[in-house]
DNA sequence: GTCTATATCCAGATAGAC
DNA sequence: GTCTATCTGGATATAGAC
């Protein structure tokens, strides 16, 4: 792995966990076993110029790696209950430190810097629009599909500040049983109306 | 108002709008028209013992608004519904600067201090038993109320993500329809066992 | 590309006169 | 309790030798 990505991946661990104004550049070359001068070679646009670029590809890769949970399941309704469960599993793995890579930022940033607003804005409707296509192959309409997407994800999000705060896998549970259900009321209707 | 609550209210809206560390404790104290020797005169713990007040204060209150909003309701699935709308009013027009006053703050610190991390899981602990008092009384068993109760909070908190990096009020409606559709099929479900 | 050293600034915090 | 001045450290960022 270069250099280069040594400190991109180092930089997208810290602000994951302690935030972006959390996170000095100096800790982050140092984690990377980095010299600072390499960092500022590499992204000469400083922190700034990082965090953009922890943001629009941890972000996809977080939201293929949900969509490659969700996907295989024949059942959506069981995918999205096994996939918090398994987004519950993971965050305690971590000791409560990794969950949406972005999310800590994005509220970090969204009424001080528009510029990284829009990075994660990027992000999150990119999320919407490839899940919403997953929820249509399902057989729901396209608002219906839509509206869902963004509560799943919403509800992940929402379950994670949750879960980190309170250090316990309840909220995920609970979220995604509440959006099973939903999407399950959603496919019965889809289903009667033929 | 007293200069020690102007200081306090002043980094409440502070912590909310930038996050902890994204908040300096000079600017809070000019915010507030104080000198920064009375910020450490009533706040002798510094910035830390300010978010903590300010954590415990700021939190309480947001759960007595929002539970004030659904008590009236005789109907819990309206209740919740109107309740994540007027949420979207409200964000847009603090032009999505004013969602959940502690979630930035929850996210900076789980992983960071401890302390404060345990301040932010009390304001949500007792949020949740005191909203599930709400659902009990609409009929839900304990477990029940309990969990539909965090999903609603999730379905909040990550809706209000959603809507300040987009700037857009939608995700607030869809996760508010998803916890409304859980919750009245609960309630169906609950009315049938009888 | 990598390293060391450093410039510049602002953060949190304190001291002490009034 | 309020104010001014200041300490100290750490932040982002840069310069320039190698």
């Amino acid at each position: 792995m270069t250099t280069r990505d040594r400190i991109r991946d180092a930089g997208a661990q810290m602000f994951r966990r302690n935030g972006y104004t959390g996170t000095g550049v100096k800790q982050v070359a140092a984690a990377a076993g980095a010299q600072l001068g390499s960092l500022y070679h590499f992204f000469p646009g400083g922190k700034e110029q990082l965090v953009e670029e922890v943001i629009r590809t941890s972000g996809p890769l977080y939201g293929d790696l949900v969509y490659a949970i969700l996907d295989p399941y024949e059942d959506l309704e069981t995918a999205i209950t096994d996939a918090f469960a398994l987004a519950a599993q993971d965050l305690a793995a971590s000791d409560y430190a990794d969950a949406c890579p972005i999310a800590t930022i994005a509220l970090e940033v969204a009424s001080t810097n528009d510029h990284l607003r829009q990075a994660t804005a990027d992000v999150f409707t990119d999320w919407i629009s490839h899940g919403a296509v997953l929820f249509v192959r399902h057989g729901l309409d396209k608002p219906t599909a839509r509206r869902l997407t963004i509560a799943m994800i919403a509800a992940l999000e929402g379950a994670f500040v949750l879960a980190r705060a309170l250090r316990d896998p309840e909220p995920l549970h609970a979220a995604g049983a509440s959006v099973a259900t939903a999407v399950r009321q959603a496919l019965d209707q889809a289903a009667d109306s033929h």
